[in-house]
DNA sequence: AACTATTGATAAAG
DNA sequence: TCTTTATCAATAGTT
């Protein structure tokens, strides 16, 4: 579909997958739009995510859309005798995959955290230490990269200011010339230079600014 | 799409509507297909032509899928009356609490390995860092200690060797003074010599097993 | 999250 | 309905 076709198969990668997903899932559900729009179809379109998210479409009304393909598929095996039996035999394997599924990542989470690791062997023990290392990794990249930007930003916005500085200085110098040549007095009064010299910053700042003090915080502008 | 840009609305002429209406149909049930296998997303898709026709899809079966939908969707608009209700109710409950559960711990797992630090300030960065740091630390430790129990092992064992060793070579000895004696010669013969000597491991080795090769492999023995 | 080179889908015509 | 073809739309890979 783009830079290179793909297979159609299982995406591995955790992320890709989740960004494909994201992807072609808006595609589908513009494309039932499209469909049930265009040609006045009765559309229904249910969707979970691997992670267990749910997305639905429904043209009228979902509920409507699946009595009338219950309908279709010749189930008349009704709501009023046994059928429940069948139906909350359904809904307690799915709820029994799901409590299962909760307990495996709760375990996993455990694991991670270095709470539950007397189960592991020496390998699996070096495994979780390699991945928990490459996770380190990626957080201190993230973190760094957040830095250097916030340090980008204020270096930017202290150059900004340093500018602007310069040209108060200069404005108020024109002022002040003004002045001394109204009052007839060629030297500028003590006053100037004192303002001057203590909005002057010292020339080491150039190269550390308080960003390092802020470290660890959130944004502080 | 093509030859030219079309509005999406209802197409009026009748055959117009029925070729489209067949052309993307399956568009949209080859989209469905492909969104389920590269992510491994559950999908239902129903649709009914004007005149009526159906046309499914489920990526596992369309009863799981729609029992799913309904449990997320906390329906208790049942068929019969509302006897079950609060019995279905419940589960419904249940089952979104656990669902909730399973989309949580997913992203917690994820933040966990590093994959899905985008929606994290700086602060939540740090903790996770410090969480990932001493969760490797346990780890380290660990495997510190399951390294040190081999260690102990493996030295208790060569000791325990080393002494039966000795004991050999006394008997030995003592065998060949036997055996010297009853050949009327005061010397012990060559043989003996050469095999004391091969089993008497060097003293340095008493600090230097050959466990270190076998780091990171489960106990050998 | 935005971009873009490519592949894919499809409107119109036959 | 199928095929063809000119275009428009979706999206995989990349940044």
């Amino acid at each position: 579909m783009t830079r290179k076709k793909i297979q159609i198969k299982r995406i591995d990668n955790t992320t890709a997958r989740q960004v494909t997903f994201s992807k072609r899932r808006r595609g589908l559900f513009k494309k039932a739009l499209e469909l049930s729009t265009l040609c006045d179809a009765e559309i229904a379109l249910i969707v979970f995510s691997s992670t267990g998210k749910l997305f639905d479409y429904a043209s009228s009304s979902m509920q409507q859309v699946i009595e009338r393909h219950d309908l279709h598929s010749g189930r008349n095996l009704d709501k009023t005798n046994q059928p429940q039996s069948v139906e909350l035999q359904l809904e307690s394997t799915t709820y029994t995959l799901l409590s299962k599924e909760v307990v495996e990542k709760t375990h996993e989470l455990r694991k991670m955290k270095g709470e539950e690791l007397q189960g592991l062997n020496v390998n699996e023990l070096q495994e979780l230490e390699q991945l928990l290392d490459a996770s380190l990794g990626r957080v201190l990249e993230t973190k760094n990269e957040r830095f250097l930007k916030e340090i980008s930003a204020l270096k930017w916005k202290r150059d900004k200011m340093m500018d602007e500085n310069q040209q108060l200085k200069q404005q108020v110098e024109n002022l002040l010339n003004v002045e001394a040549h109204l009052l007839g007095q060629g030297q500028p009064s003590e006053l100037v230079t004192n303002i001057c010299s203590s909005a002057d910053p010292p020339h080491q700042d150039l190269h550390s600014s308080d960003t390092s003090l802020r470290l660890g915080l959130p944004f502080p502008d």
